[in-house]
DNA sequence: ATTGGTGCAAAGCTTTTGCAGTAGC
DNA sequence: GCTACTGCAAAAGCTTTGCACCAAT
């Protein structure tokens, strides 16, 4: 219905893939990022403003393409109904960062801390999930919004 | 724009809120989940379903009220472009879970474990942001999954 | 020459909004 | 009686799809 459900493994062979210009472009402009995550508008006006824009269906469809090849993760961040881009393929180096996602005001911070890393690998044993860290969002209150919040008391 | 930062914080009176038919039977339903989450969809089709429907627009304008009141948590599931709401007000008693989220297949998993909500509270001083564990959610791979992908190779 | 990819426009979905009538308080 | 609430229909916003043409292999 919605392609997410992908049929297809990593790296199937069954449908040869081309290289053209939009997935060039497309593809440096996700890995420019260095990890951090962009929504599909984004990442529109990012390749617009660098003379080299690319429709939106194309858009789309790449990147529904390589999420089902591994290479890109797709989120919901929650503030507005759009989802969130990561490119995750080699070159990324950036991927030990997870999203902590406030409540109140919707920002997105972003948070390195290898501490979590281990407690995930405990929970893998305790749940039968494989959890990947990378690819999870926590929502809470931020600093700001909690400081806002005893203020106004 | 979308209504959802708001300005007024919990229990604030400056808006008068009546009880209506409408109100009391959304409410009815999403206690009678026991902490458990339904898509806006779902709980249109179970209003229905009991011969009590609620227009679509009334149901959004209620739900993002409540969440508003801090009696219902809004989360975006991913596998479909719909959001999920939770009650969490009092008689709802079965707050104790957090969500996983398999990519592969979309499903969501239930899951209870008060380790976790001891790992939250040790991130929470490493952070600065009040992680609220109920509210999160982890992606990652289930075990049906992790099997078939197993298999395959 | 095949056939995957592209861009455009249209359609699909979920959610929001405008408005006139209804019903709590 | 005031005004919050409701239902309907229309609009909005993000994403997907159909289609004809283009271009990579």
């Amino acid at each position: 219905m919605n392609g997410y459900k992908s049929e297809k493994g990593v790296g199937d062979a069954t449908v040869t893939r081309r290289n053209t210009r939009a997935k060039t472009l497309i593809l440096k402009c996700l890995k420019s990022l260095g990890g951090k995550h962009i929504t599909a508008e984004e990442l529109s006006e990012m390749l617009k403003s660098e003379n080299t824009p690319v429709a939106k269906s194309t858009l789309y469809r790449f990147l529904a393409q390589l999420e089902q090849d591994g290479l890109v993760k797709k989120y919901f961040s929650g503030e507005n109904a759009s989802c969130c881009y990561r490119f995750v393929g080699e070159g990324s180096e950036c991927n030990e960062h997870f999203h902590l996602l406030c409540r109140q005001c919707g920002e997105i911070t972003h948070f390195e801390n290898p501490m979590l890393e281990q407690m995930m690998k405990k929970l893998d044993g305790a749940t039968d999930f494989s959890i990947d860290i990378h690819d999870s969002q926590f929502y809470g209150t931020c600093k700001t919004c909690m400081r806002k919040a005893k203020s106004e008391k």
